[in-house]
DNA sequence: GATGAATGAGTTTTCATTCAT
DNA sequence: CATGAATGAAAACTCATTCAT
């Protein structure tokens, strides 16, 4: 830690087998992390759970940070992904809201654990601040943005503040993901997906459209 | 020589000196889990933030561990004394969403921090487990109770399932505490408050009283 | 963070290099506890002793009673290994008590430090105890048998319990390598050699052949 | 450990209340020690057991190695006085050597695991050191005085050399004690009595009398 | 004196990182 | 590049002794 660094800084592999393998150690690290927090998550572990030797792991990670944030990264853009997928329900503005609440939670599923996590442990680090900070803010807007279509439309309660409102509501979401998820509390996804809608629903004041 | 378990485990303090170090050393522990994180939660800085030698630590804890679990317990306990201060709000069903968000809210600003690191830590003690399983349980109950009621008055949806309710609508107002209070998102608390209850009522369906 | 053992137990060593660190950590660990007592034994000086820093005795040992362990298994097969070695003396059964007890006091002289210092420390680990008394338990049986052959030559006193007698001739001779490599008395070892035998063979009455 | 010491020497108590108190701790370790070795030899389990506060220790003892010094010279002068006791059985020559084996046995009971303890222990306390040497040259001392009368009278073998002879038999003893009181072979303390004796008088050649 | 709290040096253990082969 | 051993600073814990009341 801190030490002066003679080792080589890695670059990006370069031949297929090289890129294998950093693959795999991103992978191990990021299932260790869920699975075991952050007990699991030790160069040595990640190593092991991959497949490779111990020394190998800094062939491809300069530091089990630089790890960290490549497993961030990779569920931010997942996150990203997955959230693209919901919108194209049509019609109905609440089978809307039922879609991009399950859309919601199935993606949090996988990034809520490790966001969590980081949350917690990044206090020093910047990057990795940012990070968290651009997945929250690009959750938050997109929830705005389609409470404010409704509120143009005549579908929801104009009096709501748009962003406020995605704030709190999408707040519901995230705990609920972690309670379902992590805490294991015994609940059906569908039945919580369905109340959940029910209650965001109402709480806009959504009018059933003509 | 042979291991096996020499020091005896710490006993209560028996003088007022004695409870005045243990509060000290308790309290310290938990300033520096919310200010630092686990990062700041070691026996030697939180002997040094009580102003006494490292080896008194041990004189009161048997272990970090144990430590942490007192802190826990303390958290716990204010939890449960704040959150009983707000029902003595009176009449009008709405102010009485109002206070008792209001009343959750602050209540989970200090318990938050210690909370979330600790479901995160506590993998393996099930001690703290079992703490944590309690505290969201009085939660859920209080919030389904009081749903309940209205709902026996005739003044909220009969149709919502009362502890699902209470699950989601509980979520949101931890969830926003977090947002609050440990990601620092500029938001003024009494506007949280407001909207955080607007939509609440919203959601249960209340009707204003006559 | 959380608790629960992250760090792997220590496996093999797997190249040469590791096994002649490995070794010779073993080894420095046996003969600090020979010279110095529990005094000398502790991870560092170990590890100074081996020659190796201070991080790598965690490398091969789990922990200090890991070491232990194995330096009493080695030393246990040192016993059983050099105790094999003396029954090939011939003939006359007064040459093969003399040759058997130098036997005896030669392997003891190795072991009784260890096993002694272990049989104090080990209070609470059963594994200890148990190889502690497979030692003894092989000795006794060797010396119960012997004697059973004699007196079915018709060579020894044939109203002796054999394995009682076992039992008390393996403690005089236990006792008195003690006596002379640890309390260092002052004595010529063939001489006690010849002494015990001479005592030994009256005892059971051992008749010279023809 | 080696401060500059501050603290009062303690001085031998002059109040009878005082004594009651020296005395207990005294007992309190004697008893600790032989339960429980090492582990249950600790100035705060020894005021414990004593039914003292912990720093009342030291107000009688300078220091633990100073109790461990006055539990063997307690544990010494009681070998002492009751070694004294057995010669008194008269006539028969094997009957006293019975006599003197189940007073040796009985003897070493309570001094077999203090002693041993304070042996892997003692590597610098030179006064500890001494008080075995003298516990172990009175022993020998007396089985060789003995043995010499009988040589003496005709009664045994005269060529075996007295001290030789007393102190490889008085290992037999010493370590049979240990046997059965420590170790806890399941043995019956007549038997072996009586085997001892046995292998005893055959080993020097006993002659009955007339 | 007696009490129980306080001390801190010493010991054990951990683990991210570096190095020799 | 890959491997597995080596490193050592930092963290956790112990406990004989001293001190304030």
């Amino acid at each position: 830690m801190g030490r002066s660094r003679t080792n080589p800084a890695p670059t990006a592999p370069v031949t297929a087998r090289g890129r294998r393998t950093r693959d795999a150690l991103l992978a191990a690290g990021r299932e260790l992390l869920e699975a075991r927090g952050w007990a699991g998550f030790t160069p040595e572990q990640v190593a092991q759970a991959a497949g490779v030797s111990y020394g190998t792991f800094y062939t491809y990670f300069e530091s089990k940070d630089d790890l960290l944030r490549a497993v961030v990264r990779a569920v931010a853009e997942e996150l990203f992904t997955e959230s693209l997928v919901g919108p194209d329900a049509a019609g109905d503005p609440y089978a809307r809201i039922v879609e991009a609440n399950r859309g919601y939670l199935k993606a949090w599923r996988g990034a809520s654990r490790v966001l969590r996590l980081v949350e917690q442990g990044a206090d020093t680090d910047d990057t990795l601040r940012q990070m968290l900070l651009e997945v929250r803010e690009l959750y938050v807007h997109r929830g705005a943005e389609g409470l404010r279509r409704l509120q143009e439309a005549g579908l929801a309660n104009p009096e709501l503040d748009p962003r406020l409102t995605a704030i709190v509501l999408g707040a519901m979401v995230e705990q609920m993901a972690h309670v379902i998820y992590s805490l294991r509390e015994p609940l059906d996804e569908d039945e919580v997906v369905n109340h959940m809608s029910k209650l965001w629903a109402a709480a806009i004041g959504l009018r059933p459209q003509a």
